[in-house]
DNA sequence: TAGAGTTAGACAATGTTGTTGTCCATATAG
DNA sequence: CTATATGGACAACAACATTGTCTAACTCTA
């Protein structure tokens, strides 16, 4: 029978894993023609979703000020992932959609972490990769998008 | 039988769960006298160790410039976490240790890990929990201490 | 329908955290 | 002894987020 391993072991592992997974995701989006796409990008590009959001209204679902969010609109305009039209229902408010590049991105990534996925599949084998995201939802109620990955973790 | 999800899912929930068990640490670790510790600090503190470090030994260690890691160690000498002293075997470098503080908040760290993994060892069971852990050893080789977090994450 | 309060987004100022570049003192190799 | 590399301090700069302010537009209510 093996022991447990120190109780810090656990986050590392999870950290690890994560970032295994997107540095293999940008990796390989970089090489299928998205070489500017950050970590950061996926979650905005998820959160604008199929029907358009307002910075404000972005900046709400990802936990960020609204000016935060515009900036990431503005970036992701400039790559050309984003468009932004003036809200019809809304004249103060311009709508953020993705482009087709935009949804390209997207669909190309869910099949990437299709694949990666795939891959960890076969490695532990069906069930217990199962077992493994069952587990951590059990452990993880209600969790949504965390995008505020960088101030929450920094701070010199 | 069930189905699998989304290849999507499995880095949000290995990122929800690196973040419920840190943002659990630092809510115990504030409430018992450590309130200015954020998430990066453990790692720093951690990668200074026993012996102690130079500042351009713990960027090398890091995968930060000398500068970035001068200034982790500013801050947590006026926290009262880390004490410089001169190095008697380099004049020209002064060797950042820890101070009883500092190892005080990195055995608190440790104690409340293992009661975090002692109740994820409730939820999911003994086996369940450890076999998460080798599995996710083994998807993930290698991997040591990320600290370049934010800056990896980031870039509106 | 008029006025009060709220909300969108632009702009400016600021703070934090990282970077590179330069500098001097010290160490080390030839 | 000299040439080169390294440690750490300082300065300039860049990236990313924050708050505050301002104007325009929406919405609720009297």
């Amino acid at each position: 029978m093996s022991t447990d391993p120190p109780g810090f072991v656990l986050p590392l592992r999870l950290l690890a894993g994560f970032r295994v997974l997107v540095d293999r995701l940008h990796a390989e989006l970089a090489e299928h023609g998205h070489p500017g796409l950050r970590p950061v990008h996926g979650f905005v590009l998820q959160a604008i979703g199929p029907g358009g959001v307002s910075a404000a209204d972005l900046g709400r679902r990802l936990g960020v000020s609204k000016q935060a969010a515009g900036k990431h609109l503005e970036t992701l305009e400039r790559l050309g992932y984003v468009e932004r039209v003036p809200d019809p229902a809304d004249a103060r408010s311009k709508l953020a959609r993705l482009t087709s590049r935009g949804t390209d991105s997207l669909a190309l990534s869910a099949r990437i972490f299709e694949r990666l996925r795939s891959e960890w599949s076969t490695a532990l084998g069906p069930d217990r990769l199962r077992a493994l995201e069952e587990d951590l939802a059990k452990v993880t109620p209600g969790v949504l998008l965390p995008l505020d990955v960088p101030g929450w973790f920094g701070g010199a």
